[in-house]
DNA sequence: TCTGGGGTCCTCAGGCCT
DNA sequence: TCTGAGGCCTGAGGACCC
């Protein structure tokens, strides 16, 4: 381990809740919690005003409206999530070439690689700064953690939320981390935790004092050794700019489990489709196709096929999860279906077949369909989901607080703006249209014209943009 | 109360090959 | 020809993370 704390973690505060707060005035102060808002969905984020009610990410969204049946439910704005993500991993790469996204809204820095920090006093000053600019470019806060290892800089930026810095200076971390629980530590989650309760072990301190044969014991050989180099603070995993995917996968959770097997035999391969897509999106192909299956009880199981060599063809996929499905008895009813493929390559079989074939003058490989609208003409009401951007003819930039009935609520506010009045409509209103979200940050004068849609899309950065975050 | 979606990594068992 | 050990691959499931 490096004897200064320059590996950074920087974790933004809430994140989806916090990004719909500083766009919608009306919500700053309140529990807003961002999730699936169908009757199967979960927690996402949760506000810090929504957690004080027991509200925490993971938990059904059901269990949630028991506990904060006043809070703001919104679902989730990927595409708006991610454009400030990009403007925050801008700033991260100015500070370092060595960063390691974890999420949207996480992410490692090897400061040291960038010749952003060599000590403590340094290292602090560059977490200084950064929050500063994240806030000053996002609007946002995010919180840093500061140490000389990944795990460490970590349970940091975790002391620091919200809104906060903390460093742990080497040489201090044994007495800190000995008390604190085993839950603490990376890869110890509540199967795990409760292992190790069963033999005693509660604190960091009990799993060193347990020794490394106990644990490799108690929990296997990899997880055992990991845990006890933790236990002892030592962590060497480098800070990792580069991952290669290792498969890729679509699953949908439906509102009523299905128990027509015709309808799973359908949305199997819808999935497989989906899955097709992403693969080809991503510029990959895979051999091992993956069905997943949750059944009513909410048993999983997973059927895979390894091919002869990797596919991205739409009709091989498809034929591979319908013959995986043969083998699933879905009589009781699914609540889950997934595709997947993994065992991926950057190039496919087929690539060397279709050379083959168009040499011998026969026809291209299947297109992947069009992804069919989920309801058959389904109705408007699905336009206006809480929470979304909608701009009026004449009443301007609003948000969809709730629709039914006919009916479209919408509250007319912008980032920037006072808190809003709130309207109804129809929700065929022809003045109402979905619009995209406007910037949290106005553009600085000297940057030019340009405004909403630039910084929207991730290029209001005062430091230069990553590559690939401009639309 | 009733549990998303997208991933990664590990373990274990069984089959095949040397 | 039989047997055992070890390595590798495949398939299934589980734990964990955000």
């Amino acid at each position: 381990m490096r004897n200064a704390p320059t590996i950074l973690h920087l974790d933004m505060d809430a994140f989806f809740a916090q990004a719909e707060q500083a766009s919608k005035p009306s919500l700053r102060g309140k529990a807003v919690v961002v999730g699936g808002l169908g009757p199967r969905g979960v927690v996402a984020t949760a506000s810090y005003e929504a957690r004080v009610f027991g509200v925490h990410s993971a938990m059904p969204m059901a269990q949630a409206r028991r506990l904060a049946p006043n809070a703001a439910y919104l679902s989730p704005r990927f595409a708006f999530y991610r454009s400030i993500s990009d403007q925050v991993m801008g700033l991260l790469r100015a500070l370092s070439p060595l960063v390691e996204p974890l999420s949207l809204d996480e992410a490692f820095v090897d400061l040291e690689a960038g010749g952003a920090a060599w000590d403590s006093e340094s290292a602090r000053l560059a977490g200084v700064r950064l929050r500063a600019d994240i806030r000053a470019v996002t609007g946002l806060t995010g919180s840093v953690g500061l140490a000389a290892s990944k795990m460490l800089a970590k349970i940091a930026s975790e002391q620091a939320k919200p809104d906060g810095l903390v460093l742990i200076e080497p040489g201090t971390e044994r007495a800190l981390l000995g008390p604190m629980s085993v839950r603490t530590l990376p890869g110890v989650g509540p199967a795990t935790g409760d292992h190790l309760r069963r033999a005693g072990i509660t604190t960091v301190d009990e799993l060193a004092e347990a020794g490394e044969d106990e644990l490799v014991r108690l929990l296997g050989k990899a997880h055992g050794h990991a845990l006890y180099a933790m236990a002892l603070a030592r962590d060497e995993r480098p800070v990792v700019a580069e991952r290669e995917t290792k498969s890729v996968s679509v699953e949908d959770t439906y509102d009523v489990d299905i128990h027509d097997r015709l309808r799973v035999e359908l949305e199997v391969q819808r999935l497989a489709d989906r899955c097709v897509r992403r693969l080809r999106g991503a510029g990959l192909s895979g051999r091992t196709i993956v069905l997943k299956v949750r059944r009513y009880d909410f048993s999983t199981l997973t059927r895979s096929e390894t091919l002869r060599g990797p596919t991205d063809d739409p009709a091989v996929v498809r034929e591979a999860a319908a013959r995986l499905l043969d083998s699933v008895d879905t009589t009781g009813g699914v609540r889950l279906l997934g595709v997947g493929v993994s065992g991926l390559a950057d190039f496919t079989q087929e690539d060397l077949f279709a050379q083959a074939a168009e040499e011998r003058g026969e026809g291209p490989e299947e297109e992947v369909p069009e992804e069919p609208p989920r309801e058959e003409a389904g109705p408007v009401e699905h336009q206006w989901r809480p929470g979304h951007d909608v701009r009026h003819a004449e009443l301007g930039h609003g948000w969809v607080q709730g629709s039914g009935l006919g009916r479209v609520t919408v509250r007319f506010e912008t980032p920037e703006s006072e808190v809003g009045r709130v309207r109804t409509f129809r929700i065929d209103d022809p003045d109402l249209q979905p619009a995209d979200p406007l910037p949290l940050v106005r553009r600085r004068p000297e940057e030019g014209a340009g405004g909403a849609e630039a910084q929207a899309a991730g290029s209001h950065t005062r430091l230069p943009t990553a590559p690939g975050n401009t639309n």
